[in-house]
Formats: structure tokens, sequence, C-alpha cells
RNA sequence: GCCGGUGUGGCGGAAUUGGUAGACGCGCGUGAUUCAAAAUCACGUUUCCUCGGAAGUGCGGGUUCGAUUCCCGCCGCCGGUACCA
């Protein structure tokens, strides 16, 4: 006996149990074409998302939703199917270079140690992946696939006839020149201000500017020359394909307002001799435009500024450059602008209105010029009322609110010919105006922006490219993968460049070509690595055809209008947009170009809740409330932390830690513990004398039984696993208090506890089983190989059921009829109740109201 | 400001989608066991009181025989977002 104290031995046997499930491969998955491959059964895939390895290991949030899977994964195999399991390492990554920057270190070696850890820890939580499937972004050959599809990004173009992908080499066929496809290649070239860290040096994605910010770091606008991806062609395509994605709501919400699309027009305004293009969703309010403003950084400002203005506006302009830098719109409520002294004509009725400055209107959105109806645009309003401009009403709400910075829809007034029109008509009717006069046209606009795809960093996929006499192309697909030169030196330099331009001999790819020094942001690897889990020795392809058809077929339950390639997909949320927006981009590329069958990667999503520490607050190190899995193993074991954090409340939601509360779940394992061992005298655990090898026949215990298999299946689909867990417990107790148990009895409960408390189940099933070879619980299967066990409807049923009776809506009294008893009986028997009488007494019953098997409401006054 | 979520005992949370509010667990209380403690087991535990009831699911209305659940109007907390024309 080891330690006297624990209520049960789990130091001894989840080890034991751990180490039998890797010596076996008790979870290897075989794919289509091996020998144990099983195509009879359906597959189901299901998809953490992987860590990336941090030298803090394992927090307690990651065990939540990979417990989540864990248990779907073996209630899946179970109940009969092939189930793809995987874990894998997103180990690309600025913590692991920037402690090499610190200490010369490689960023491999310390990459390596963490995930040593890592992988210790999952192990020792007893998660059923398919270890044999593991995945880690920086290992050359899956580097190697990573750039490969990149490859296929610059080797497309967006074909807009057909919305989709295409190979470059269409347009070639078609004679189109070398400048002319590099400038349609999903992957490009572009010089455009971009996001620029000084201190992290390297250039940021707009995605990110806001979580390295918060970290410190200072981001600056700086033109540069980047690697971009087309994600912009792919807006339309991200947003109506979400129709068919089992999703949260609020996650699609969140992508649909990232893509930001709005439908709107062009309009052309005459700028004394320029056209100004400004966009509009509004196009119906043309006439109320009563002023015009640019973008301080817009191209023609410096041209139309009058003479006496010009002082006034560059001032203006220099006052807005430094302040860019700090946060320009957040708390700054305040409209500011300055009048340029130049005039626009609108074009619908020739009015001369005034052409304003103002940092409220962007150059990166639209044309960076708005014609301003301060009307009906809350913006536009506070701006026209700080600067006294004009506010002219040209819409009538249909109720009788005020029209003054009335933005909804409602009819035209002062509109010349859009008079009296619903704003419905009045944008159709002006859209077409503007066709035929040349002076604009239908438009819609997207929030979304290019991908910025080049990072200045050592650490990440060399790009697959070679540069020559200022022209860009790809390495031979046979020099995949194009890894970095091993250097000592890891500083960024600074420049645009990045880190690997020291590497001197490497960037020499010829006489004359040299390679490209920047490397992919971390997203690239996490983009694809569910595919790669499906095949991932694959030497020859990043996904054989067969593996791909497989995976991406459809599982049994999932839905007939099923899209996505992943059953299920579980993690935070803080994934929402960027890794889950980016990946639906990439694999929607491949599809197009004929190398995966689904349109979309993730068909059903959930999303964990965050662990609050114990004071209710996030966990932080600084707060001194972090969690760390590896003590409440030690403690309570690994049944107990992944049940605790089942039991905790819905997986959806943030909940606090309460190592109370895992102290709890630990007596639950007891009790089942106990179920089947007591100890003797010596504080040895021996078989329990209650156990018997009886056929069970207790009906109160069948029922409690099969009431459990029937909840925890139910609540399992659902993925309702508190409640499950609750039901399991009620079933302990029956148990407990039972005086004798068969052992067929106790082994459909393990069966159910199994995918949550797998350690423990096995290990009573397997000496239980020693002992009653008739309860079928032989030692040559153990219980994650077994079928999951169903219910009898049979026994659930109960000739007598307990009817509430109420009067008024009030609880009364309670009656017990025959469960098929008839409604007058039931009525008469409710009335007959004492202490219903007293309340009916001297009342008039009006109506007697019975739900069957369920309730009576007498109704008197 | 806008968008989304959420509000139930001392605490984490249940409630068959309109039908006994508070399952299950924590905590607390009482008892058994023990020389004693821990552990374990049994019972109790929404609140108030005159022990018969009364009130009660953020607040105020409504629909209904009946509302945590549906409708209208507020309030609080959490998350996202930030002048996107």
């Amino acid at each position: 006996m080891s330690d006297q104290r624990k209520p049960f031995p789990f130091a001894d046997f989840e080890p034991k149990w751990q180490q039998y499930w890797d010596q076996n491969d008790t979870f290897h998955t075989a794919n289509p074409g091996e020998d144990d491959f099983d195509a009879s059964k359906p597959k189901y895939f299901i998809l953490d998302m992987f860590p990336y390895p941090s030298g803090a290991g394992l927090h307690v949030g990651h065990p939540e939703g990979y417990t989540a899977t864990d248990i779907l994964g073996r209630y899946k195999r179970m109940n009969n199917h092939n189930v793809l399991h995987p874990m894998g390492w997103d180990a690309f990554g600025l913590p692991a270079e920037q402690y090499a920057i610190k200490t010369g270190q490689h960023p491999r070696i310390t990459t390596e140690a963490n995930i040593e850890n890592f992988r210790r820890q999952l192990k020792s939580l007893g998660f059923g992946y398919d270890w044999n499937r593991e995945v880690n972004t920086t290992d050359p050959n899956y580097v190697r696939w990573t750039q490969w599809i990149f490859l296929q990004l610059y080797n497309s173009y967006f074909n807009e006839e057909t919305q989709k992908a295409a190979p470059v080499s269409e347009l070639e066929a078609k004679g189109w020149t070398r400048e002319q496809i590099d400038d349609v290649r999903l992957a490009f070239i572009h010089e455009a201000p971009v996001n620029w860290s000084p201190d992290l040096g390297t250039v940021l994605a707009n995605e990110e500017i806001e979580e390295w910010k918060s970290k410190g770091h200072t981001v600056e606008r700086r033109p540069l020359r980047q690697w971009m991806l087309r994600i912009t062609k792919y807006a339309d395509r991200l947003i109506n394909e979400l129709d068919d994605l089992d999703w949260p709501e609020s996650i699609k919400l969140l992508q649909k307002n990232w893509i930001g699309k709005s439908t709107g027009a062009e309009v052309i305004f005459d700028l004394q001799g320029h056209d100004v293009t400004v966009f509009t969703t509004r196009p119906d309010t043309l006439f109320g435009a009563t002023y015009m403003v640019l973008a301080p950084e817009h191209p023609l400002v410096a041209e139309i500024t009058s003479e006496d203005q010009k002082n006034a506006v560059d001032a203006y302009i220099q006052g807005c450059a430094s302040k860019s830098d700090l946060e320009r719109g957040d708390l700054n409520k305040d409209k500011s602008g300055i009048f340029t002294g130049a005039t626009a004509t609108n074009p619908v009725n020739g009015e001369q209105i005034p052409v304003w400055i103002a940092d409220y209107v962007m150059m990166g959105y639209g044309t960076g010029a708005i014609m301003a109806v301060p009307a009906h645009d809350s913006r536009d309003f506070e701006f026209a009322t700080k600067f006294d401009l004009p506010v002219l009403q040209v819409v009538q709400p249909n109720d009788d609110s005020d029209w003054h910075g009335f933005t909804g829809n409602g009819k035209s007034v002062n509109s010349g010919f859009l008079d009296g029109m619903k704003t419905k008509d009045a944008k159709k009717a002006i859209i077409r105006w503007l066709v035929d006069n040349n002076k604009g046209t239908f438009k819609i606009n997207f929030k979304l922006r290019d991908w910025l795809f080049s990072r200045q960093r050592y650490w990440g996929e060399p790009f697959p490219i070679i540069w020559e006499d200022g022209n860009h192309h790809s390495v031979p697909e046979s020099e995949l993968p194009v890894l970095q030169p091993e250097m000592d030196d890891f500083k960024p330099t600074g420049s645009p460049e990045g880190p690997l331009a020291k590497a001197t001999d490497w960037i020499n790819y010829t006489e004359t070509a040299r390679r490209e020094t920047n490397t992919m942001p971390q997203w690239a690897g996490s983009c694809w690595y569910y595919m790669r889990y499906c095949d991932p020795n694959n030497t020859d392809r990043f996904i054989s055809k067969e593996a791909e058809a497989y995976w991406s077929s459809a599982s049994s339950n999932t839905e007939p209008n099923s899209v996505g390639m992943v059953d299920l997909y579980v993690g935070g949320t803080e994934h929402a947009v960027l890794h889950l927006l980016y990946a639906r981009f990439w694999h929607k590329v491949l599809y197009d170009l004929g190398h995966v069958s689904t349109i979309e990667p993730f068909q059903k999503l959930v999303n964990q809740g965050l662990i609050l520490g114990e004071d209710g607050a996030k966990m932080s190190k600084s707060l001194g409330n972090v969690v760390n899995p590896d003590d409440v193993v030690e403690e309570y074991g690994a049944d107990s932390l992944r049940l605790y954090e089942m039991f905790m409340g819905p997986l959806e939601q943030v909940k606090p830690w309460q190592m109370k509360g895992v102290e709890g779940v630990s007596r639950f394992l007891a009790r089942v513990w106990r179920l089947a061992f007591e100890q003797n005298q010596e504080g040895e655990w021996v078989l329990s004398s209650k156990l018997t090898d009886d056929k069970p026949t207790d009906k109160a215990l069948l029922k409690v039984l099969h009431e459990t298999i029937k909840k925890v299946s139910d609540d399992i689909e659902k993925m309702s696993f508190n409640t499950a867990i609750s039901q399991m417990m009620v079933c302990t107790n029956a148990f407990t208090q039972a005086e004798k148990l068969p052992a067929l009895l106790l082994r459909d409960l393990l069966k159910c506890l199994n995918p949550f408390a797998p350690h423990i189940t096995e290990e009573i099933h397997q000496q239980v089983g020693d002992a009653f070879p008739s309860a079928q619980c032989s030692k040559s299967r153990i219980l994650a190989d077994r079928t999951w066990p169903s219910f009898n409807e049979a026994f659930l049923v109960e000739d007598e059921v307990e009817i509430v009776v109420q009067v008024n809506g009030k609880l009364r009294g309670k009656i017990t009829v025959a469960k098929d008893a008839p409604k007058d009986e039931i009525e008469s028997l409710a009335q007959q109740d004492t202490n219903v009488l007293q309340h009916t007494e001297g009342k008039t019953i009006r109506k007697i109201i019975v739900v069957p098997g369920r309730l009576v409401n007498i109704v008197a006054n």
C-alpha cells in the first residue's frame, strides 16, 4: 500500500495505465490502406487547438478543452467510430526567439525542451491521443508543406468569374506578362504603410497590433515592401459559407463584423477640377451632403488647400501625424478638423460645398474621403455642430421622431427626384442616376484588409522565394523545405530585412540571385495543422488523397449539409477571428485548387470558457492565483483533475477554480473505488464483500443504472458534462447504499465513467474482472475497447407515479397513481386529498387541469 | 457608444424547453464510529414567521390555470469592438 492518506491509490495505477495505453498503442487510429483499418466504421475527427509549448508548461485552461474532447473521443470509440484525435505543437513563436536572443541558445533547443515537458504533462492526464500522429510546425517535414501551401497561393490568382482560386499558368497561357501576373497572385509583394514595431524589430498584422501594444511594445506606421495574402478576395465567401457551420452564433457574428461588408455606392465629386470619389452606404442622402471631408493623409490635400488656409492645414496634419502613434481615436471623442479653403460640387444638384480635413476620416477605409450628411450621420452631425456647418434634412422618419441625426430608414425629402421614395427605393434610384450620368456606381466595401504575411524574425518558416533582377520567383518544389541557416546571432537587424539577412552564405542563392529573408508569421503553421494530422508522415504530399477523402467524409451524426472536415473543434474564444479566419481562407484556396474536398475546415466549433482563479480574477503570475495541473495531479490524481474541470459547470462558461471542488470529486471517485474495494485490518484494499456474482434483479438499482446510462449518453452528445457527472454521482450513491451490488451493474457504471476518469475505471474493471469472470469483465479486454452500454427502456418505467396537486397554482398535495391512470380518476383522487380539501373549502371549482404523469391544478375561487 | 453573453441559496451550479425551483457538489449543522482526531457513514441545510403558512430565480409590468422558462420596459456584471462613412 502506498500512501495511506490518499482515499484511493491513484498514484499506483495512474502511471500504470498511461504506460499500458502507450505500449499497446491503444488510441492509435489506422488510416485507409493500413492493415488494421476498418472501413465499415464511420469517422469522427475531433480536434483541440494545439498549444504553443511555452516555458511555463500547461495551465489548467488546457485540460479543460482537452478533457472535453477526450471524453467525446473515447465515447465515440466505444460507439464504434474511427476516432481521429491527435495533438501537436504550434512551436514557432516569439518567446523562444527572444530567449535565444538573450542567451544565444538556438530556439530549437528551447522549443524541444518545452515540447518534452508539455508532452509529459499531457500524458500524465491520460488523454487518449494518437501520439503517432503528433505534428510540430517547426519540423522540417512540416515546414516543407507549409511552404508548399504558400507556393500554391503564390502560383494562384483569384478568378472573378468563378469566384475561385486558379493557377496563374492559365494567365501565362493567355499571354499575360510577368508584371501583370505578379499583380494578381494570391501571395504578392506590396509596398505600403505597415505596422512596424521598432522594439520587436518586425512588422505586425493589423490583427496583432492590439495584443503586442497591450504587452507594452510600440507600433508605428511605416511604408515597407511586404508579402501579402489576398484574403480580401474571399471576403464574400468567408461570410456566406459560415451559414452551414455549426458554430456559436456569436463567433459567426464576430467574423462577419471583422470582415465588415457594407453595401452602398461610390460618388464622384468635382473638387476644383479633380475627380474625388467617396464611398457611402447612404447614397439616398446625397442631396443632404453639405460638406466634404478628406482624411489628413489624402493625396489631394496639398494641391487643393488654399493659400490662406495652408499654414493651418499643415499644422493640423502635423498634429494628426504625431498623435497617430498614440491611440488616435481611442478616448478622443472630440471631433477635430480644419477647412481647406476649397469647395467641391455636389454632382446631383451642383451645390458648392466646403471641403474639410478631419482625422475622423481614415485613409485606410473606402477612398479616404467622405460626403458628410450631418442630418443623418451621427459623426457628421457632431462635426457639423462643432464647426457650425449647415445641416439639411433629407430623410423623414416613419414615426414622428426627430430628424436631426436620424440614421434610420424613412422617406426622402428635399431631394429632388427622390422625394417621397422609401430609403430602399431612393438608394436604387440614385445609383441608377449616378451610373447614367457617369457620376458614380454601386459599390461594396469591406473592413477586411489583405493579410500582411511577412515577419522579420528568425524563428519562422522562410519564404521559398528567390529575388533576381528585382523580380521574385519560387524555388523548385524539390528544394523544399527551405530551412533557416544555422546562426548564433538571432537579434533583429532593426531593418525590414530581418535577422536572416545576416546569414551571408545562405542568402546567396546563385551569383546573381538572393533569397527572400523574411519569414512567415506564426499563423502559417496553425492554418493547416489539422490536415497534417490525417497523414503526418507523408513525404510525397501534404496529405494523401485517400486520407483526405476518408477524414473529410461525412461522420455518422453530422448534419446532412455538413461542409467541414473536422467534426468538432474545441478551443478558446481568443482565436475567434484571427486563426479561424486565416485557416478558413487557406482551406478554401486548397479547395479551389482541388487539394481538399470540403469548403470549410471546421464543422462544429465549441469555445471553452476561461477558468478564473480562486479569487474570481483571471489567473496570472502577478496575482499569484495560478493553479498548476502538476500539483493537482500529485495531490488528487489525474482522474480527479479531469473530472473536476468537467464538473465545474458548462464547458462554454467562465468559472472560478475551487480547490474544495477538486476534493469533492476526488471524494466521489473514492466512493466509486469503495464500491469495489474495502480496506482490511492491515489497511490493504481488498475486494468488497458487497460485490456479488448474481444476476441483477433489484429494480431500484437497475432503474438508477439505466437512467444513468441514458443521461450520460445524452449529456456527452450535448457536451453537458457537468450534468452527466452529477447523474453518475446519484448512481454511485444508490450503489453505495445497496446491501449487495452485482458486479454486472458496477461494470456498466464503470463504462459510463470511463471516458471521464479512465484510470480508476480501468483499474477497478481489471481487478473486479479477475474475481467475477461471469460479469464479463475479462482481463483480455480493457474498458476503452469495449462497447458503450445501452439502456433498457423497460427498467426506466415505473408502475406508479407521483402526481403533484396544486390549488390555484400553489402546491397543496401529492398523490400516487398508476402510471396509466385515467384522467377522471386522477381528478377525483386529487380532490380527495385532505390538504387540497382545506384549500378548496368554500370555493367553487372552476376548472381542473391535468398534466398526465406530472400534476393536477385545481382552479377555484 | 455599438455588438454579444449573463444574472437562481453562503458558494459552483441543476431544472425534461411552460408544469413540484434549488438536482449534484462545496460549505455549514446534528448524530454514529473513535480514547481522541482525520477519514468514513446517516440525517438536515432558500428566506421569514405566530409551525399553519407566507415570500422567493436582478428590478417593474404583461400573457397564462400555471412563468427561472414566453412578451414589453429598465438595472447590474462579464467579454468583444472602437469614428469603417
